[in-house]
DNA sequence: TTGTATGCGTTATCAT
DNA sequence: ATGATAACGCATACAA
């Protein structure tokens, strides 16, 4: 009885197909111009009946190239994120990579520990969502020349390819046409936002908005902090106020959204007749809901990124690239024209 | 200047601590008993200095192991599949080993190819979330002794563990529960059944059920075909039907609930007034638009099949094991108790 | 057209 | 307590 346990390597085709190993090698880097019809066949056929396929960690020993590329993603619930999987994982696969995909919930610590796997795992390149905290563990990364692309996030002091949003205009562009709605008295929710850059940058253009056009006392930020929040009690205070202006709500991602959506039922308010309601992201259910979204193409952004981190295993050297997708206004039913008083 | 383009090796860390690799490689290998502490602490410095870290490859090359678990999923896109991500990717990340994430988008060749990459990239383990035609190419990997665990659905022939649902069961408690609250007209919308086990048990249940019930006349079963489906004229037909019942409409999984739920809405039909709305998973955004679902823990059904696998992989050679998580009914504002007329 | 020998970075065996 | 050496599966420089 055979004992059919081993991977089969070069070896045992080799020796099945009665050439050597170096024949066969040539057989699997298509250079069969130098190989005769009969040898070809015979390899063919040992290979076909021993299920042969090459070892990659073998390949990748010699080459040093593992044909891995590493995502480190914030957030893998996020359906930011997955859309942004799935145009990566797209562009990989068309270029026979395969993703390591490592999820670091936002926990530089986490982020830290995946950095250091994947470059034990030899990645050919990697692509950070990141949480902006590791700037030293990267530089190991560097040295080495393995080319990163980061998403949608800086970090502070690494000049690689950027792909992102303009997340000051995006943001301006919302609170325009809320304040064109009618709304003056707008609140803007978000998750924390410690070393995240594109958060910083929301935050900050929405009180240089509200300082331009004078709102800043009726304009309130809000973090949200882990799990159990202060949030129902924010919200209560918000819409409790006694105002001149119409209110919102504009959310800084499809997480906060759902958790104010939800926290907003039970507390008994209806949008958009009590409050409008706006959101950076555009989950698929924003359209059922009929929520406004300020929507950016994520799975752009992932075919952008993974697009990126090709051209640079392909000798592209040329200086780091930033790319800007383009955020569009998504008009829904939840922010309605205010009827002026 | 120092070149600094190469990755160090354990030659590089044994140079410069003034060791022998084997040295290097004991401390590596926690065997600090063996060193003294004089060498401990050398070797200790050289690895900081240099940023060493140990090549999976050439581990994996030695050991025979790769510390790489595949995950091959059906649809990268749905919410059900990024729970179960995130469940297997927890458990994963416990037990050191990397995630490769391969999306066959329901398409058998695809998943095909994505089975042979991983097993190229020598993979540990396997968790598939199958398209059901693959039996063939899975037995490379069997012979190898590389543990596969199934997600959700089966593949014929393959006797290994499985972590699914009793689908039979929870169709029949969703059914049993429209048919209280009054709903006797049903119509079951799935994605194409093709070769997915889980679709066709549900499929048959749903038959089976309104035949015991006598109601095979006024319920009926519908397969979207596609991206432009028929959809909107089934759901047209299905809604002008004279029915002596209350309609309800019984969606196989979140992306059908979506594709339904739009539908119903441009094409006028408000639920609950018209028609009632049920589905299998359970989005976080059935809660705000308040669908009645069945949940199935899909971040369960993650971690239970991670945590098959690193048990097989920690040497259980034990039976085939069938680990099923149980569905919930969660009653929502879709499903109201229909007035007896 | 084909084969032999060497090395990739690591661990294991056997010495010392 | 430490080191020399072979081997893992493959690709390549060099021979024939």
């Amino acid at each position: 009885m055979r004992e059919s346990q081993r991977r089969p390597t070069i070896a045992d085709v080799a020796r099945k197909a009665g050439v050597s190993k170096t024949t066969v090698s040539r057989f699997l880097s298509d250079q069969a111009e130098y190989i005769s019809e009969e040898t070809y066949r015979k390899i063919e056929q040992a290979i076909q009946a021993l299920h042969y396929e090459p070892s990659q960690m073998a390949r990748g020993l010699k080459a040093k190239q593992s044909r891995l590329i590493g995502i480190l993603v914030a957030d893998i619930a996020n359906p930011f994120t997955t859309a942004i999987l799935r145009g990566a994982e797209d562009v990989c696969h068309r270029h026979h990579y395969s993703l390591l995909v490592c999820n670091s919930d936002n926990d530089p610590i986490k982020e830290q520990n995946y950095i250091r796997t994947l470059r034990s795992h030899h990645i050919d390149g990697l692509i950070l969502h990141t949480t902006g905290a590791n700037q030293s563990v990267l530089l190991a990364l560097q040295k080495e020349k393995t080319p990163v692309v980061l998403l949608d996030r800086e970090v502070a002091g690494m000049h690689v390819d950027l792909v992102g949003m303009d997340n000051a205009q995006a943001t301006y562009d919302a609170l325009n046409y809320l304040v064109c709605q009618g709304y003056n008295s707008i609140a803007y929710v978000t998750a924390p936002t410690a070393d995240i850059s594109t958060r910083m940058e929301r935050v900050q253009a929405f009180q240089s908005f509200m300082a331009d056009r004078k709102l800043q006392h009726t304009s309130i930020v809000f973090q949200i902090e882990g799990k159990a929040s202060a949030l129902p009690d924010f919200l209560t205070t918000f819409m409790e106020r006694e105002d001149a202006h119409a209110k919102a709500i504009f959310t800084g991602n499809a997480v906060i959204l759902l958790q104010v959506a939800l926290a907003m039922q039970q507390l008994g308010y209806r949008v958009p007749d009590d409050v409008a309601l706006i959101s950076f992201d555009d989950p698929d259910w924003a359209q059922i809901v009929g929520i406004t979204t300020v929507s950016q193409s994520a799975y752009e952004m992932g075919v952008l990124a993974a697009e990126r981190l090709v051209a640079r295993l392909g000798g592209d050297a040329g200086d780091p690239q930033r790319l800007y997708v383009t955020s569009t206004l998504q008009e829904r039913d939840s922010t309605p024209k205010v009827a002026k008083g």
